[in-house]
DNA sequence: AATGCGGGGAA
DNA sequence: TTCCCAGCATT
Protein backbone atom coordinates (compact mmCIF):
# COMPACT_ATOMS: atom_id res chain seq x y z
CA UNK A 1 0.00 0.00 0.00
CA UNK A 2 1.10 3.64 -0.75
CA UNK A 3 1.91 6.05 2.57
CA UNK A 4 -1.44 8.19 2.74
CA UNK A 5 -0.67 11.79 1.88
CA UNK A 6 -3.59 13.34 0.76
CA UNK A 7 -3.47 16.95 -0.33
CA UNK A 8 -6.54 18.92 0.61
CA UNK A 9 -6.93 20.27 -2.79
CA UNK A 10 -7.54 16.97 -4.17
CA UNK A 11 -10.37 16.63 -1.59
CA UNK A 12 -12.81 19.34 -3.41
CA UNK A 13 -12.60 17.48 -6.66
CA UNK A 14 -14.13 14.10 -4.74
CA UNK A 15 -16.45 15.75 -3.23
CA UNK A 16 -18.03 17.44 -6.68
CA UNK A 17 -17.43 14.26 -7.93
CA UNK A 18 -19.29 12.05 -5.86
CA UNK A 19 -21.92 14.52 -5.38
CA UNK A 20 -22.59 15.25 -9.17
CA UNK A 21 -22.50 11.26 -9.82
CA UNK A 22 -25.10 10.78 -6.70
CA UNK A 23 -27.71 13.21 -8.36
CA UNK A 24 -27.71 11.72 -10.88
CA UNK A 25 -27.73 7.66 -10.23
CA UNK A 26 -28.96 7.66 -6.93
CA UNK A 27 -31.80 5.04 -5.87
CA UNK A 28 -35.21 6.71 -4.55
CA UNK A 29 -35.41 5.51 -0.85
CA UNK A 30 -38.29 6.44 1.31
CA UNK A 31 -35.80 7.57 4.22
CA UNK A 32 -34.74 9.69 1.34
CA UNK A 33 -37.63 11.60 1.00
CA UNK A 34 -37.57 12.69 5.24
CA UNK A 35 -35.67 15.09 7.40
CA UNK A 36 -37.91 13.38 10.40
CA UNK A 37 -35.25 12.08 13.27
CA UNK A 38 -37.56 9.50 14.05
CA UNK A 39 -37.77 7.77 10.50
CA UNK A 40 -34.08 8.29 9.76
CA UNK A 41 -33.79 6.73 13.19
CA UNK A 42 -35.75 3.57 11.87
CA UNK A 43 -34.49 3.57 8.98
CA UNK A 44 -30.61 3.69 10.44
CA UNK A 45 -31.10 1.04 12.79
CA UNK A 46 -32.94 -1.29 10.44
CA UNK A 47 -29.95 -1.31 7.28
CA UNK A 48 -27.27 -2.05 10.40
CA UNK A 49 -25.29 -4.89 9.02
CA UNK A 50 -28.76 -5.38 6.29
CA UNK A 51 -29.01 -4.44 2.44
CA UNK A 52 -31.30 -1.97 0.86
CA UNK A 53 -33.18 -4.84 -0.32
CA UNK A 54 -33.99 -6.54 2.25
CA UNK A 55 -34.23 -3.76 5.01
CA UNK A 56 -37.11 -1.78 2.90
CA UNK A 57 -40.33 -3.59 3.18
CA UNK A 58 -39.49 -3.54 6.92
CA UNK A 59 -39.27 0.16 7.11
CA UNK A 60 -42.11 1.18 4.99
CA UNK A 61 -44.26 -1.52 7.65
CA UNK A 62 -43.02 -0.01 10.84
CA UNK A 63 -43.51 3.40 9.77
CA UNK A 64 -47.17 2.30 8.91
CA UNK A 65 -47.83 0.83 11.74
CA UNK A 66 -45.69 3.04 14.23
CA UNK A 67 -46.17 6.45 12.61
CA UNK A 68 -44.50 8.75 15.08
CA UNK A 69 -42.00 7.91 17.79
CA UNK A 70 -44.71 7.62 20.53
CA UNK A 71 -46.47 4.97 18.48
CA UNK A 72 -42.98 2.87 18.78
CA UNK A 73 -42.79 3.75 22.14
CA UNK A 74 -46.73 2.48 23.16
CA UNK A 75 -45.99 -1.00 21.31
CA UNK A 76 -45.24 -3.86 23.38
CA UNK A 77 -41.90 -5.35 22.38
CA UNK A 78 -43.88 -8.92 21.33
CA UNK A 79 -45.46 -6.66 19.22
CA UNK A 80 -42.29 -4.58 17.53
CA UNK A 81 -40.32 -7.97 17.27
CA UNK A 82 -43.32 -9.51 15.51
CA UNK A 83 -42.95 -7.16 13.27
CA UNK A 84 -38.90 -7.04 13.09
CA UNK A 85 -39.47 -11.09 12.51
CA UNK A 86 -37.12 -12.13 9.74
CA UNK A 87 -34.50 -9.49 9.89
CA UNK A 88 -32.28 -11.04 12.21
CA UNK A 89 -30.18 -9.04 14.65
CA UNK A 90 -33.23 -9.15 17.17
CA UNK A 91 -31.35 -7.25 19.96
CA UNK A 92 -31.87 -4.11 17.30
CA UNK A 93 -35.00 -4.39 18.24
CA UNK A 94 -35.05 -4.37 21.38
CA UNK A 95 -32.83 -1.33 21.97
CA UNK A 96 -35.04 0.65 19.58
CA UNK A 97 -37.70 -0.17 22.06
CA UNK A 98 -35.83 0.58 25.80
CA UNK A 99 -34.75 3.83 23.55
CA UNK A 100 -38.30 4.77 22.35
CA UNK A 101 -39.30 4.79 25.74
CA UNK A 102 -36.52 6.80 27.25
CA UNK A 103 -36.86 9.33 24.40
CA UNK A 104 -40.86 9.52 25.66
CA UNK A 105 -39.90 9.54 29.01
CA UNK A 106 -37.84 12.92 28.52
CA UNK A 107 -39.81 15.12 25.94
CA UNK A 108 -40.10 12.79 22.86
CA UNK A 109 -37.50 14.66 20.75
CA UNK A 110 -34.36 13.40 19.56
CA UNK A 111 -31.48 15.21 20.12
CA UNK A 112 -29.94 17.59 17.42
CA UNK A 113 -26.38 16.73 19.29
CA UNK A 114 -23.69 13.83 17.85
CA UNK A 115 -22.50 12.47 21.32
CA UNK A 116 -26.18 13.01 22.93
CA UNK A 117 -27.39 10.78 20.47
CA UNK A 118 -24.43 8.15 21.11
CA UNK A 119 -25.75 8.52 24.25
CA UNK A 120 -28.66 6.55 23.01
CA UNK A 121 -29.35 2.53 23.50
CA UNK A 122 -28.50 1.03 20.33
CA UNK A 123 -26.84 3.63 18.29
CA UNK A 124 -23.37 3.77 17.46
CA UNK A 125 -20.59 5.83 16.05
CA UNK A 126 -22.18 5.19 12.48
CA UNK A 127 -25.48 5.90 13.66
CA UNK A 128 -24.85 8.70 15.56
CA UNK A 129 -23.20 10.68 12.55
CA UNK A 130 -26.20 9.56 10.02
CA UNK A 131 -28.84 11.07 12.36
CA UNK A 132 -27.08 14.34 13.22
CA UNK A 133 -26.36 14.39 9.30
CA UNK A 134 -29.39 13.31 7.51
CA UNK A 135 -32.21 14.46 10.39
CA UNK A 136 -30.13 17.81 11.75
CA UNK A 137 -27.87 18.40 9.25
CA UNK A 138 -24.53 18.56 11.40
CA UNK A 139 -21.13 18.07 9.67
CA UNK A 140 -20.57 14.74 11.03
CA UNK A 141 -19.01 11.48 8.47
CA UNK A 142 -20.87 8.52 8.15
CA UNK A 143 -17.78 5.75 8.17
CA UNK A 144 -19.68 2.47 7.64
CA UNK A 145 -19.12 -0.88 5.37
CA UNK A 146 -19.42 1.13 1.92
CA UNK A 147 -17.03 3.90 3.16
CA UNK A 148 -14.30 2.07 4.58
CA UNK A 149 -14.68 -0.33 0.97
CA UNK A 150 -14.06 3.40 -1.30
CA UNK A 151 -11.77 5.27 0.97
CA UNK A 152 -9.34 2.25 1.10
CA UNK A 153 -9.54 1.65 -2.08
CA UNK A 154 -9.26 4.98 -3.41
CA UNK A 155 -6.39 5.96 -0.92
CA UNK A 156 -4.84 2.75 -0.89
CA UNK A 157 -5.03 2.49 2.80
CA UNK A 158 -4.30 -1.03 4.29
CA UNK A 159 -4.61 -0.32 7.88
CA UNK A 160 -7.25 -3.76 9.04
CA UNK A 161 -10.73 -2.01 9.05
CA UNK A 162 -12.13 -4.11 12.20
CA UNK A 163 -8.88 -3.21 14.22
CA UNK A 164 -8.83 -0.12 16.72
CA UNK A 165 -6.14 1.80 14.51
CA UNK A 166 -8.00 1.32 11.68
CA UNK A 167 -11.07 2.48 12.80
CA UNK A 168 -9.74 5.67 14.51
CA UNK A 169 -8.06 6.41 10.75
CA UNK A 170 -11.04 6.04 8.75
CA UNK A 171 -12.90 7.83 10.94
CA UNK A 172 -10.22 10.97 11.33
CA UNK A 173 -10.55 10.96 7.16
CA UNK A 174 -13.76 10.42 7.09
CA UNK A 175 -14.08 13.50 8.99
CA UNK A 176 -11.44 15.37 7.14
CA UNK A 177 -12.73 14.94 3.32
CA UNK A 178 -16.70 16.02 4.75
CA UNK A 179 -16.92 19.25 2.67
CA UNK A 180 -18.32 22.24 4.66
CA UNK A 181 -21.71 22.61 2.22
CA UNK A 182 -24.07 19.57 1.30
CA UNK A 183 -22.61 17.15 3.98
CA UNK A 184 -25.42 14.98 4.13
CA UNK A 185 -25.87 14.99 0.16
CA UNK A 186 -22.11 13.62 0.47
CA UNK A 187 -22.55 11.14 3.21
CA UNK A 188 -25.60 9.75 1.00
CA UNK A 189 -23.13 10.28 -2.12
CA UNK A 190 -19.98 7.88 -0.68
CA UNK A 191 -22.36 5.29 0.88
CA UNK A 192 -24.57 4.94 -2.65
CA UNK A 193 -21.19 4.96 -4.58
CA UNK A 194 -20.34 2.15 -2.09
CA UNK A 195 -23.62 0.50 -2.78
CA UNK A 196 -23.40 0.50 -6.60
CA UNK A 197 -20.21 1.07 -7.70
CA UNK A 198 -17.83 0.52 -5.24
CA UNK A 199 -18.91 -3.18 -4.35
CA UNK A 200 -17.21 -5.54 -2.45
CA UNK A 201 -16.37 -7.68 -5.87
CA UNK A 202 -16.71 -7.05 -9.04
CA UNK A 203 -16.46 -3.40 -8.77
CA UNK A 204 -17.97 -1.44 -11.59
CA UNK A 205 -14.62 1.15 -11.25
CA UNK A 206 -15.00 1.96 -15.49
CA UNK A 207 -18.59 3.85 -14.28
CA UNK A 208 -16.65 5.13 -11.08
CA UNK A 209 -16.52 8.75 -10.83
CA UNK A 210 -13.60 8.38 -8.67
CA UNK A 211 -11.72 6.18 -11.03
CA UNK A 212 -9.02 8.57 -11.89
CA UNK A 213 -6.47 9.03 -8.61
CA UNK A 214 -7.81 5.12 -7.45
CA UNK A 215 -5.09 3.80 -6.04
CA UNK A 216 -7.03 0.33 -6.35
CA UNK A 217 -7.73 1.21 -10.05
CA UNK A 218 -4.31 2.12 -10.79
CA UNK A 219 -2.91 -1.16 -9.31
CA UNK A 220 -5.23 -3.67 -9.73
CA UNK A 221 -5.81 -4.52 -6.33
CA UNK A 222 -9.61 -4.15 -5.92
CA UNK A 223 -9.97 -7.14 -4.46
CA UNK A 224 -7.40 -6.71 -1.90
CA UNK A 225 -8.78 -3.93 -0.30
CA UNK A 226 -10.29 -2.83 2.41
CA UNK A 227 -8.15 -5.33 4.56
CA UNK A 228 -10.16 -7.05 7.14
CA UNK A 229 -8.21 -9.56 10.00
CA UNK A 230 -9.48 -13.13 9.59
CA UNK A 231 -12.79 -13.99 11.18
CA UNK A 232 -13.06 -16.74 13.71
CA UNK A 233 -14.49 -20.38 12.03
CA UNK A 234 -18.03 -20.65 12.82
CA UNK A 235 -19.58 -22.75 15.60
CA UNK A 236 -21.72 -25.78 14.66
CA UNK A 237 -24.62 -26.54 17.14
CA UNK A 238 -27.08 -29.44 17.18
CA UNK A 239 -30.90 -28.58 17.94
CA UNK A 240 -34.00 -31.43 17.65
CA UNK A 241 -36.80 -29.37 18.16
CA UNK A 242 -39.92 -31.27 18.38
CA UNK A 243 -44.16 -29.90 17.30
CA UNK A 244 -46.02 -31.26 20.10
CA UNK A 245 -49.24 -30.36 18.55
CA UNK A 246 -52.94 -31.69 18.83
CA UNK A 247 -53.99 -30.44 15.81
CA UNK A 248 -55.15 -27.60 17.37
CA UNK A 249 -52.73 -26.17 19.85
CA UNK A 250 -49.09 -26.78 19.96
CA UNK A 251 -46.39 -25.93 22.82
CA UNK A 252 -43.60 -22.71 22.40
CA UNK A 253 -40.99 -21.47 24.57
CA UNK A 254 -39.80 -17.70 24.69
CA UNK A 255 -36.12 -17.63 24.97
CA UNK A 256 -34.76 -15.81 27.74
CA UNK A 257 -30.91 -16.42 27.66
CA UNK A 258 -28.08 -14.40 26.71
CA UNK A 259 -27.87 -16.58 23.09
CA UNK A 260 -29.46 -16.60 19.65
CA UNK A 261 -33.02 -15.08 19.12
CA UNK A 262 -33.73 -13.73 21.98
CA UNK A 263 -36.97 -12.81 23.31
CA UNK A 264 -38.49 -15.10 20.32
CA UNK A 265 -40.26 -17.78 20.61
CA UNK A 266 -39.36 -21.41 19.36
CA UNK A 267 -40.85 -24.97 19.39
CA UNK A 268 -39.13 -26.83 22.63
CA UNK A 269 -36.17 -28.42 21.55
CA UNK A 270 -33.01 -30.25 22.87
CA UNK A 271 -29.36 -29.15 22.15
CA UNK A 272 -26.83 -32.17 22.06
CA UNK A 273 -22.73 -31.96 22.13
CA UNK A 274 -22.45 -33.66 18.88
CA UNK A 275 -24.79 -34.86 16.22
CA UNK A 276 -27.37 -37.97 17.28
CA UNK A 277 -29.45 -40.50 15.37
CA UNK A 278 -32.78 -39.29 15.95
CA UNK A 279 -33.76 -42.47 17.34
CA UNK A 280 -31.18 -41.62 20.06
CA UNK A 281 -33.22 -38.62 20.36
CA UNK A 282 -36.74 -40.13 20.59
CA UNK A 283 -35.38 -42.40 23.12
CA UNK A 284 -33.76 -39.32 25.54
CA UNK A 285 -35.49 -38.42 28.83
CA UNK A 286 -37.25 -34.98 26.63
CA UNK A 287 -39.27 -36.86 24.58
CA UNK A 288 -39.45 -40.25 26.40
CA UNK A 289 -41.41 -39.47 29.29
CA UNK A 290 -44.13 -37.60 27.11
CA UNK A 291 -44.62 -40.72 25.10
CA UNK A 292 -45.02 -42.75 27.49
CA UNK A 293 -47.97 -40.34 29.43
CA UNK A 294 -49.60 -39.93 26.09
CA UNK A 295 -50.49 -42.02 23.14
CA UNK A 296 -48.66 -40.11 20.54
CA UNK A 297 -48.30 -40.38 16.55
CA UNK A 298 -44.75 -39.17 15.76
CA UNK A 299 -43.21 -38.17 12.88
CA UNK A 300 -39.62 -37.63 12.28
CA UNK A 301 -38.66 -35.16 10.08
CA UNK A 302 -35.55 -37.25 8.51
CA UNK A 303 -33.59 -34.65 6.72
CA UNK A 304 -31.53 -32.46 8.70
CA UNK A 305 -31.88 -28.68 7.74
CA UNK A 306 -28.90 -26.83 8.49
CA UNK A 307 -29.51 -23.04 9.28
CA UNK A 308 -26.56 -21.11 8.60
CA UNK A 309 -25.96 -17.79 10.65
CA UNK A 310 -23.10 -15.88 10.09
CA UNK A 311 -21.20 -16.40 13.41
CA UNK A 312 -22.57 -20.62 13.71
CA UNK A 313 -24.39 -22.92 11.94
CA UNK A 314 -27.49 -25.06 13.59
CA UNK A 315 -27.49 -28.64 12.17
CA UNK A 316 -31.05 -29.41 13.41
CA UNK A 317 -34.36 -31.44 12.84
CA UNK A 318 -37.74 -31.63 13.56
CA UNK A 319 -40.03 -33.93 15.09
CA UNK A 320 -43.64 -33.81 15.44
CA UNK A 321 -45.67 -35.63 18.07
CA UNK A 322 -49.09 -35.60 18.06
CA UNK A 323 -51.52 -36.45 20.79
CA UNK A 324 -55.22 -36.36 21.27
CA UNK A 325 -55.18 -33.22 23.61
CA UNK A 326 -52.02 -31.74 24.42
CA UNK A 327 -52.47 -30.72 27.97
CA UNK A 328 -50.85 -27.58 29.67
CA UNK A 329 -47.58 -27.33 30.61
CA UNK A 330 -45.84 -25.16 32.87
CA UNK A 331 -42.15 -24.99 31.09
CA UNK A 332 -44.60 -24.08 27.81
CA UNK A 333 -47.40 -21.39 26.60
CA UNK A 334 -49.89 -23.20 24.39
CA UNK A 335 -51.04 -21.64 21.08
CA UNK A 336 -53.19 -22.40 18.67
CA UNK A 337 -52.84 -21.33 14.80
CA UNK A 338 -54.23 -17.62 15.21
CA UNK A 339 -52.18 -16.35 18.38
CA UNK A 340 -49.04 -18.00 16.30
CA UNK A 341 -49.25 -14.49 14.37
CA UNK A 342 -48.57 -12.68 17.87
CA UNK A 343 -45.29 -14.64 18.71
CA UNK A 344 -42.17 -13.76 16.58
CA UNK A 345 -40.71 -16.75 16.17
CA UNK A 346 -36.58 -17.12 13.88
CA UNK A 347 -36.98 -18.06 10.42
CA UNK A 348 -35.91 -21.64 10.60
CA UNK A 349 -39.38 -22.24 13.07
CA UNK A 350 -41.39 -20.21 10.92
CA UNK A 351 -40.17 -22.02 7.84
CA UNK A 352 -41.18 -25.52 9.24
CA UNK A 353 -44.38 -24.14 10.95
CA UNK A 354 -45.33 -22.83 7.13
CA UNK A 355 -44.37 -26.56 6.13
CA UNK A 356 -46.68 -28.09 8.45
CA UNK A 357 -49.43 -25.57 7.70
CA UNK A 358 -49.81 -23.99 10.88
CA UNK A 359 -48.67 -20.77 9.62
C1' DA B 1 -9.18 -6.20 21.94
C1' DA B 2 -12.39 -9.99 21.35
C1' DT B 3 -16.74 -11.94 21.02
C1' DG B 4 -21.67 -12.64 19.90
C1' DC B 5 -25.60 -11.45 17.38
C1' DG B 6 -29.60 -13.20 11.66
C1' DG B 7 -30.71 -13.71 7.53
C1' DG B 8 -30.22 -13.35 2.75
C1' DG B 9 -28.36 -11.85 -1.88
C1' DA B 10 -24.69 -12.07 -5.20
C1' DA B 11 -20.92 -14.28 -7.60
C1' DT C 1 -19.51 -22.38 -1.16
C1' DT C 2 -17.87 -17.52 0.43
C1' DC C 3 -18.44 -12.79 1.43
C1' DC C 4 -20.55 -9.15 3.70
C1' DC C 5 -24.26 -6.02 4.28
C1' DA C 6 -26.16 2.19 6.04
C1' DG C 7 -23.00 -1.85 13.43
C1' DC C 8 -23.52 -2.27 18.31
C1' DA C 9 -23.22 -3.99 23.12
C1' DT C 10 -20.80 -6.52 26.27
C1' DT C 11 -16.85 -8.36 28.49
Amino acid sequence: MRGVKIKNDDFKRIQDSLIFWYQINKRNLPWRQTNDAYCIWLSEIILQQTRVNQGLPYYVAFVETFPTLSHFANASLNQILKLWQGLGYYSRARNMHEAAKQLIHNGGVFPADYNALLKIKGIGSYTAAAIASFAFNLPHAVVDGNVYRVLSRYFGIGTPINSAVGKKQFAELAQRMLPGQNSATYNQAIMELGALICKPEQANCKHCPLQLGCYANATKQLNLLPVKTAAKPVKKRYMYFVLFHDNERLYLKQRTDKDIWQNLYVLPYIETATQQPIDKILESKFLKEFMEQHDVTVTVHEKTITHKLTHQHLITQFVNCRVKKLPANNNYKLSNSRQLNNYAVPRLIEKYLTEQGWL
